[in-house]
DNA sequence: CGGTATCCTGGGCGATACTG
DNA sequence: CAGTATCGCCCAGGATACCG
């Protein structure tokens, strides 16, 4: 693959080739969740106001999340000293300068939802 | 939330909620695969190509991955009409559009994959 | 409040075989 | 060449219950 989105020579040949380093760790970035975890942590969170603002993700899914981001160096967890216990949940440098793409890919997704509905029905509405 | 990515206040109140439209389109975008594809397809390719050039994917899930691509209106699949039968696909101007924003993010990858690395390792590494 | 623990089920995915 | 068809595993994720 020769200048895979605009790279440049250098990434050229190794890009998505099954054994380039960057294929696992796009699967551990590219997910809803992550995406939407970071952008409600525009701010620092708690765990119960990290699950409203999403509406829709089980405690479970949301821990998992929380655990996969936290790994990966994206955010940070803080244990509050209070009664009953706190946790809060705030970007790294890390988690914050992946805001950026993220920002762009969620507001292309914002510009072309209509776009792409429509696109379905023709596809689905289609013989054969 | 508000102004979620910088996409200022008027879709801060629905953005990432439960019944937001852009979530369901989100699942079908944000995917390992389709952004890999959509790499290789920088120009038109055919199927045993794009497959040879991803590497690890398997025919089934490449299949799959064109077939979403191509209800959502990202790529078009054309029959050439050779012998053997042979298919081309190539981005539409939707699917080339997209390749910017899925661009930026690939980027951030490969140049944060190190760093990442590094977390799981301290985090993997740590007591508890 | 912020989690584990446990059970359970759909479907994602690999492997393999077959076809126009 | 570019797929479908079929089987079977596995596990992400929902539901529910319990806990420090």
């Amino acid at each position: 693959m020769r200048d895979t989105y605009g790279l440049g020579a250098a990434a050229a040949d190794t890009a998505f080739s099954a054994d380039c380093p960057s294929r696992p760790i796009l699967d551990q970035i590219a997910d809803k969740w992550s995406m939407m975890v970071l952008a409600v942590l525009e701010r620092p969170a708690r765990f119960n106001e990290i699950k409203r603002r999403l509406g829709g993700v089980t405690q479970r899914v949301l821990t998992q999340s929380l655990r996969r981001l936290e790994r990966n160096g994206m955010i940070e967890r803080r244990v509050l000293p209070t009664s009953p216990v706190g946790v809060e949940y705030s970007l790294t440098p890390l988690g914050e300068s992946l805001r950026e793409p993220f920002g762009h890919l969620y507001s292309w997704t914002v510009r072309h939802s209509e776009e792409i509905l429509r696109h379905q029905q023709a596809f689905d509405e289609r013989p054969g």
